[in-house]
DNA sequence: CAAGTAATTGAGACATACTATCAATAAGGG
DNA sequence: CCCTTATTGATAGTATGTCTCAATTACTTG
C-alpha cells in the first residue's frame, strides 16, 4: 500500500488533514535517507510539537509509509518506506543509512523454514547489518 | 559460547560470583519459555532489586546466554538462548513462546543477498512470527 | 464567507524502559 | 578472621513514548 512518493498526499487520500505540523515533518521525511529516533526528529522540527512529532510517525506507521527496525545493538529506529510492498532493511552500522530490498529468495526461505518450525509462521523480519559503499569498511568509529 | 544449561555455572566460569540474587534470576530464567521484559521479570522476583535484575540481563546478553528480540509489533523483549551457537527465533503473537532455530539454508541465503546489497554484510537479524502448537490459530486475542 | 462541527495541536503530566551513583553489604583469598 | 574487591539496592536520572485537555485549525454547509 502507498506506494505514493508524497506522504502528504498519502494521508490526504486516508482522510488525514493536509496540516502545517504534518506537512513540515513529511517533508523531512522525505528527504532523509538514515534510520532516525522519534527524540531526533522532533528536534530537526522546532515549530512542530513533539507530541505531534510521535502522532504522526504513529500515524505513518500504521499507513505503512514508514517501518521500525531493530539496529545490531537491538534498539529501535524508523525509516521512511519508500516502496510500497512487502520488503526487508538493510542498515548501515557506521552511517545509519537504510535501504529497502526484496528478495524473493527470502520469501521462498521462509515458506521452507516454515515446514520446520512447529506452529503457523504468519510473519517475519529480515535486518541485515551492512558496511554501506560510502562508510570506510574499516578505521575506527 | 555458553551451551551451558546451568546460567549461574556459565557466570561462575567467567568469574562472577554466585550470589544469591543471581542465583534466584539464574533459576527463574531456566524455567522461561517465553519472551519477558525485565520489568515483568523484575515483578516476579520482588526479592531482587530492580537494579540488578537490569545489571544480571545486561550480563548475561553479554555473554550470549539471553538474546534480545523484536516483537511483531516492533517492542522488544527477552529470551534466554538454550544454544550457545548463531540462531534465530521465531515468537508466538499469541502466547509468546519463543523458540530458537538454525537453518543453514538461512546463512546461504544470506549470501546470496550479500551479492545484490550494496555494502559489506556484516550480520543479519531474522525473527519468524508464528501461532505456535499450544495455541489456537483461530479465535480472538 | 460566516458559523458550526470535528479533527488536530501543543504543553505538560504521566508511563515505561533502562542507566548511573554511591553507601552498605557480601564473597573470596590469604 | 581480616582485607580487598565485587555486588547489591535505593534512588535519582535519562530516554522513549503516551495521555489529557483546553485552544486552535480545517472542512462543511448554509
Amino acid at each position: 500500500m502507498i506506494p505514493h512518493p508524497n506522504l502528504m498526499a498519502a494521508l490526504e487520500e486516508l482522510g488525514y488533514r493536509p496540516t502545517a505540523p504534518r506537512k513540515a515533518i513529511a517533508k523531512l521525511l522525505e528527504q532523509k535517507h538514515d534510520g532516525f529516533t522519534l527524540e531526533s526528529l522532533s528536534e530537526e522540527l522546532p515549530s512542530v510539537g513533539r507530541a505531534t512529532v510521535y502522532r504522526t510517525i504513529k500515524l505513518l506507521l500504521e499507513v505503512g509509509a514508514v517501518c521500525k527496525l531493530a539496529t545490531i545493538d537491538g534498539s529501535q529506529v524508523y525509516s521512511l518506506c519508500r516502496v510500497g510492498h512487502h520488503h526487508h532493511h538493510s542498515v548501515c552500522i557506521r552511517c545509519g543509512a537504510v535501504e529497502e530490498f526484496r528478495a524473493a529468495a527470502v520469501e521462498r526461505l521462509i515458506s521452507a523454514i516454515s515446514a520446520e518450525i512447529s506452529g503457523q509462521v504468519i510473519d517475519h523480519r529480515i535486518e541485515l547489518y551492512v558496511v554501506c559503499g560510502f562508510c570506510p569498511s574499516q578505521g575506527g568509529q
